[in-house]
DNA sequence: GCCATGGCTAGTA
DNA sequence: GCCATGGCTAGTA
């Protein structure tokens, strides 16, 4: 993992270092919600406690975060955040189609 | 007690 | 919308 700056203490731990290592094998231009990724990771039913660790990464961090989405297919910050449009540039940058907020083909669109 | 969640009702059109 | 989850954080003792 590339980093310049060393991790904060409640990023060394166990836990933290699955959900980044399962989150890093996530291929470009796919998906997969919080609660997915925290089954992925080993974490059981971790998905709000995932949603609070990529909301904690640093700016420049180099992890996937932009392909975690709510399981509704949905993105899961407020649409007018920075954070969001950054989010759904990037998708869209992978070739995933990105219509109003939502992920479409996620887990059913609607027509 | 918080939450970048999730799943499952009710209540409307 | 409402409430259950799960791990963390702040604020007391």
């Amino acid at each position: 993992m590339l980093r310049d700056k060393p991790l904060s203490e409640s990023q060394l731990n166990e836990r933290h270092l699955r959900l980044y290592a399962a989150l890093a094998q996530i291929p470009p231009g796919c998906v997969m919600s919080y609660g997915e990724l925290a089954q992925q990771a080993g974490l059981g039913r971790a998905a709000r406690w995932v949603g609070r660790v990529l909301a904690q990464l640093p700016d420049d961090s180099r992890l996937p975060w932009h392909r975690i989405l709510r399981a509704d297919g949905r993105l899961g910050l407020p649409a007018d955040s920075p954070s969001a449009r950054k989010q759904c540039e990037r998708l869209r940058s992978e070739g995933v189609l990105v219509e109003n907020g939502r992920v479409k083909g996620f887990k059913q669109d609607a027509p």
